[in-house]
DNA sequence: TGAAAAAGCACATATTTATGTGATTGGTAA
DNA sequence: TTACCAATCACATAAATATGTGCTTTTTCA
């Protein structure tokens, strides 16, 4: 028997889900309130499942009562439920931990489908929002290509500096006169458009050219 | 009707997924192949709706059969195919752009659901797959919480440090004199363990102080 | 209430960095 | 074959940085 305590304002869509989940088989609803104001209190005492949780509500919204939630509990599972799946609540609910993302407009028995699926440690995600997930995935780790053509020797030398080298250590292990290194470091600056080691070390973090 | 072409090197398989996909309404299989050696030329011509990969194949493997495709192609929806849902190919896969990501073991009609999900622009996946992908994406965007106690101020220096102001410039910016910019900076250097600002700024850089 | 941080300032000095000018060698592409 | 560039080294100098010691004043916290 999944046990589940339901978070939504609007009171038939409350009803409506609270009858449907309540009233098919394998399923429970524990509880069901209209705002997360007292959601640690009420999660500790009902020990659910599941928490289905709608993102736009007044007072404590879905993301706040997710993440309060989340404070004395990181068990239990919680599917967030909107009617848009926009961009910025999505990824604040993932990075809030948030195990599912759904739409209200899922239909009855895929929604049944997704509240197993989040019991039993699965991600169910209408298919819209993984979506999102992938394109937000990619662009996180896209970017780079901040190419300024450096030469090899050049990028074993802004390597060097980006560990914490000194001009005398990477001459050292370079086999090196200083002098060379303050050539190539000099052409790095060039290229790099920066005029300090420091400028340096942080362009290479944001371009990724480590 | 959805055209599809298959990447399985499993004979086996590869004859049952034909005729599962190519025996149902709705869908066709323009070709199959046994390894992606020729996989550009072959979506190139065949220009179908879904592309299924197996990761796992000799020669050119899934995950770099998917960048021939990306690198020509950018429309075409690539789903992947594993045995199992291993961590580090998840990743790369998302990361090379496929749009769906499922497990062999997957049951025939899951199989065409998901399958008609990819071509209608959606994120199909498995849910042990779903499951890592975010977990991968809290991930990538915790804290991390290297706190090191900064001071506020001490936070301030070392903001401007990372913008590649120097001693003066933070003085100026700050209406303190250029000793109390060095008292602070030795500061930080103790607290983050370093002794160089081009240290601090990638300590900076890597534990997210920015 | 009293010690500990935090923030501010000053002076001194050694080391490191930044910048300029110039030269040699070997490879490569027009 | 000439011209260019990458890589190497040298000498010189100014600016910036790192480090040490020492001194107020204010805030914080046990």
């Amino acid at each position: 028997m999944i046990k589940v305590v339901l978070y939504e304002d609007n009171p038939q869509l409350r009803e409506g889900l609270t009858m449907l989940i309540d009233g098919s088989e394998g399923f429970t609803v524990l509880a069901s309130y209209k705002n997360c104001d007292h959601v640690k209190d009420e999660v500790e005492a009902w020990n659910p499942d599941v928490v289905m949780m709608d993102i736009d509500m007044p007072g404590t919204n879905g993301i706040e009562g997710l993440k309060l939630i989340r404070s004395v509990n990181t068990d239990v599972k919680v599917l967030m439920l909107t009617v848009f799946d926009d961009n910025k609540n999505v990824f604040e609910a993932i990075r809030s931990g948030a195990n599912g993302y759904i739409l209200k407009k899922t239909p009855p028995a895929k929604l049944l489908e997704y509240i197993s699926e989040a019991a039993s440690g699965g991600a169910p995600m209408t298919a819209s929002i993984a979506t999102q997930v992938l394109k937000m995935f990619s662009q996180v780790n896209e970017l780079k290509s901040g190419d300024y053509n450096l030469s090899e020797r050049e990028k074993e030398v802004l390597h060097l500096l980006v560990e914490g080298y000194s001009y005398k250590m990477i001459a050292a292990k370079m086999f090196i006169a200083i002098d060379t290194v303050r050539s190539h470091i000099k052409k790095i600056y060039e290229k790099l458009h920066v005029n300090s080691k420091s400028e340096a070390v942080a362009k290479a973090f944001k371009d990724r050219l480590v």
